[in-house]
DNA sequence: TGTATATGTGAACACATGCTCATATACTCA
DNA sequence: TGAGTATATGAGCATGTGTTCACATATACA
């Protein structure tokens, strides 16, 4: 029956192992965590953004120190903290004029930890 | 001295918190690093490449599987494996004109159950 | 209140990237 | 060998994105 139904939706043309994208739409992942997850990596898919979460990891930081370390304009650090901000990946505590970021959790350090595993072998 | 060359490197203008611009300095990651583990996490960042990996994580599938499954042409398929091969996210097995594709290890796997984790909280 | 410092943000531009289309390659079978 | 199927790939186009620049906001201090 449910085999059926996508059958139809495929229109049953190319599929050569029709029981595999059966079973791929039984196990698919909603469409909002496809995004969301997406989201994630792609946000950690820059260097820039990479290198700051990189080095929230050992302490906070505000943003001239980031804009120091990493020898880029000030303004491009906060559009990048901007984008780590709405992800949920980094919190800022403000103290006078400046905002220290540091990272929300160890997430960002166990995925850093995961994929550099992946990378050295 | 160690502190004294970085301070020169910076110019010394807006550098607030020089100890943690000097110590990110020093874990800085190396910049072949910074470079893989951008492009893997950008790999993984788009949702195409994200659905296909996450189909691969239960079984082994065609591009024609694929494609169906995504409802997206093969010709698109083909070039986001080719993405994925790059990276060694994932291998193809050629059993007669049909190639079948799958992960290479459980990093993918490992790097989706931390990710969803930090989304799902 | 005025000035200096720290950070945020919108617009614009240069560049990267995912898809489509056409075509090429690789394999099967008659 | 020729036709058909499965996959790969280059060019081109539309869209997304990171940076810069100019300016806005927020806080500190005199």
């Amino acid at each position: 029956m449910q085999l059926q139904t996508v059958e139809s939706e495929l229109c049953g043309c190319r599929c050569i192992h029709e029981e595999r994208v059966v079973q791929a739409n039984l196990n698919q992942l909603p469409d909002i965590d496809v995004e969301e997850l997406a989201r994630l990596f792609k946000t950690m898919g820059d260097p820039t953004r990479l290198r700051i979460l990189w080095a929230l990891k050992e302490s906070e930081m505000c943003v001239c120190d980031i804009a120091a370390f990493l020898k880029v304009s000030e303004s491009a650090v906060s559009h990048q903290l901007r984008n780590l901000r709405i992800l949920t990946l980094v919190a800022s505590r403000r103290e006078g004029a400046i905002l220290y970021y540091r990272l929300v959790d160890e997430h960002v350090s166990l995925l850093f930890q995961l994929a550099l595993e992946h990378i050295h072998e």
